[in-house]
RNA sequence: UGGGGUGUCGUCAAGCGGUAAGACACGGGUCUUUGGAACCCGCAUUCGGAGGUUCGAAUCCUCCCACCCCAGCCA
């Protein structure tokens, strides 16, 4: 059996299929990720990262990385580092084709001339409002601009000078002379070149005009050689642009095709306002566990392993959708459910004395480490007179259906003995549990019962006087609603989930916690997927994030009464 | 009222004229030293709507409806 999802086809497989048929790339398969370095990456970038290089991979083609640069005043290196991470982390690799938009800003303004040259480009001295105003709008055409006629020689010789630095910032565009009555506003002469003083992370003062994305896409993909050009939706309306460029300058024509971005419940996903979460400190960062960022859900405990198939698992289509964020909490768990170290850890402890239990005995009881993967061998658990359980594993007045501890009830500790609870002592004043008496068979070390007698629930529990203590981190979604943006009054930042983030400190955990590090995978039993967070725990105090609670039948029963 | 898209189960999503895959969710059950996992069963007589073509339509045609995107010198 095998974790990854056997790849499914999708419309642009077909389409890969058939250019690979008619031999329309000469057989080749070469696609690329384009992030701009103004942001983190988040797990919709990870559906496009992992469908650019998976088809490329399937297709025993190759997938380039290529930072799209061409606004120097919002991108910066920290986000080129932090992309490279994330990408490497998923899995990929783009070997040496790491390449920047900026690689071709010569090539591109080459281009440029031609089209000048060509009678396709013209220097226009409009400013940006009156750009906007000569547009027209979805339903009257624009007007074209006075500058429209100008000379090639006149053009040449301004392009020229916008690019030695000889006039202000915004003062002059290069714009394409298309028709300014397209019904496609993208075709009513769009701008190519715009001037920007602005010192770019990679080209430093080098230049002073910046090419616009539109202009700069389709010639970079041409350049690079590559034959898909794969992006979202809102990017249909540009194709026309992409291929008149392309068409224009006669040269590689690669095909750019657009598939819907992915929308998750219960969280946002643009990168605006993801910044408005980290500026307005919603959360502690881009990358704080409840993001949707790909540094958040890797500090979460996510794995690359369970991105990979949920991506592979969501298809690739063109309706706008919202993907059920329980089908990412599924593919987390069956990743983790394989491959994570079984270990007890008690959140909220309850102290639970064992009567009949020798004070001074200690004894070493072996627990399974992963009952998925019996390879894997056991581990040794401290068993002493005085432990820990669960604060939800007993109740006084037991309801229906609860099957665990109550007074005069018998129940496992797992790996440990059957106990029974014989007493239960209580705060005077508040009437709060402070501990629980039982007594305990001798003869269910390990936890079976020679006489072959049942017990109706199994409890985790940690041996007080070896427990180690920490702190744990209990994640929720982030907003209340399934889809944040859909609220009556303000934005999103209304229905921001208040319990989104639970610190619970004193939690008692197995003593060989204590060597825990960041990256490894555990389960605590009957509670969930832990890792130790990287960032809050320090030595001597360590601080586990869950990374995704178990399911809980026993919760939904709860929950289903209360309704 | 311009242009470009999309509408198949609660949510994703196959389907490409031969009689509605799969996954998640949900409900029920078996098993269980995790109320976990695993396993079994159930879950769209119907594909946005209305007509039409055809022996046969989710698939083809016509009209209609709903929703999304576009008027940055952002990407």
């Amino acid at each position: 059996m095998s974790l990854d999802a056997a790849p499914s086809s999708h419309f642009i497989k077909e389409i890969i299929l058939e250019d690979l048929k008619t031999g329309k790339y000469q057989g080749r398969v070469h696609t690329r990720f384009p992030p701009e370095p103004n942001g983190y990456l988040h797990i919709g970038h990870a559906k496009s990262i992992c469908l650019n290089f998976g088809l490329a991979k399937e297709f025993g083609g190759l997938c380039n990385l290529r930072f799209d640069d061409t606004n120097p005043t919002k991108e910066e290196v920290e986000y080129v580092e932090s992309i490279k991470e994330d990408v490497r982390w998923l899995g990929f690799s783009w070997d040496d084709r790491e390449f920047y938009t900026s690689n071709y800003f010569k090539n591109l303004f080459d281009f440029a001339v031609q089209l000048i040259i060509k009678g396709k480009a013209y220097v226009c001295d409009l400013t940006a409002d009156e750009v906007r105003a000569y547009r027209g709008t979805l339903t009257e055409p624009g007007k074209e601009s006075p500058y429209r006629r100008r000379t090639v020689e006149e053009n040449l010789d301004l392009f020229s000078r916008m690019r030695a630095g000889e006039f202000p910032e915004g003062s002059r565009t290069l714009r394409a002379k298309i028709d300014m009555a397209h019904p496609n506003i993208n075709m009513r002469d769009p701008i190519m070149y715009r001037i920007l003083k602005a010192s770019h992370h990679r080209t430093g003062e080098r230049w002073c005009i910046y090419p616009s994305y539109d202009y700069a896409h389709g010639q970079s993909d041409s350049l690079e050689g590559i034959t898909h050009s794969i992006c979202t939706l809102e990017f249909e309306d540009h194709r026309p642009l992409y291929d008149w460029f392309l068409d224009a300058l006669g040269i590689h024509h690669p095909q750019q095709i657009e598939f819907a971005r992915l929308n998750l419940t219960y969280t946002v996903m643009s990168k605006r306002k993801l910044l408005k979460l980290v500026q307005e400190g919603y959360v502690s960062g881009w990358d704080d566990p409840r993001m949707p960022t790909i540094s958040g859900l890797r500090r979460r405990g996510y794995t690359p392993e369970a991105l990979r198939n949920f991506c592979e698992r969501i298809g690739v289509a063109k309706s706008n959708s919202v993907v059920d964020i329980a089908l990412l909490e599924h593919c987390l768990r069956e990743d983790l459910n394989r491959r994570a170290q079984r270990v007890m850890a008690v959140l909220r402890p309850l102290k639970v004395v064992i009567d009949n239990y020798p004070a001074a005995l200690v004894e070493e009881l072996p627990a399974v480490n992963n009952p998925e993967d019996r390879s894997r061998g056991t581990r040794n658990v401290p068993f002493s007179k005085i432990l820990y359980i669960e604060k939800d594993d007993f109740r006084e007045d037991p309801p229906k259906k609860f099957y665990r501890l109550a007074p005069g009830r018998e129940v496992r500790l797992r790996y440990g003995y059957f106990i029974t609870c014989v007493g239960v002592i209580k705060d005077e004043k508040t009437g709060e549990i402070r501990e629980l008496h039982c007594t305990y068979d001798p003869e269910t070390r390990g936890g079976d019962s020679p006489d072959g007698r049942k017990v109706k629930a199994t409890l985790h529990w940690v041996s007080a006087a070896q427990a180690v203590e920490a702190e744990i981190r209990l994640f929720d979604h982030l907003f209340l609603k399934p889809v944040p943006e859909d609220v009556e009054e303000g934005d999103f930042t209304q229905v921001l989930n208040p319990n989104s983030l639970v610190t619970l400190t004193g939690c008692k955990i197995e003593p060989g916690l204590a060597k825990a590090e960041p990256g490894m995978l555990f389960q605590f039993e009957r509670q969930g997927y832990f890792s130790l967070d990287p960032v809050v725990s320090r030595e001597g105090r360590q601080a586990f994030n869950r990374s995704v609670p178990l399911k809980d039948s026993w919760a939904k029963i709860e929950k289903s009464k209360k309704e």
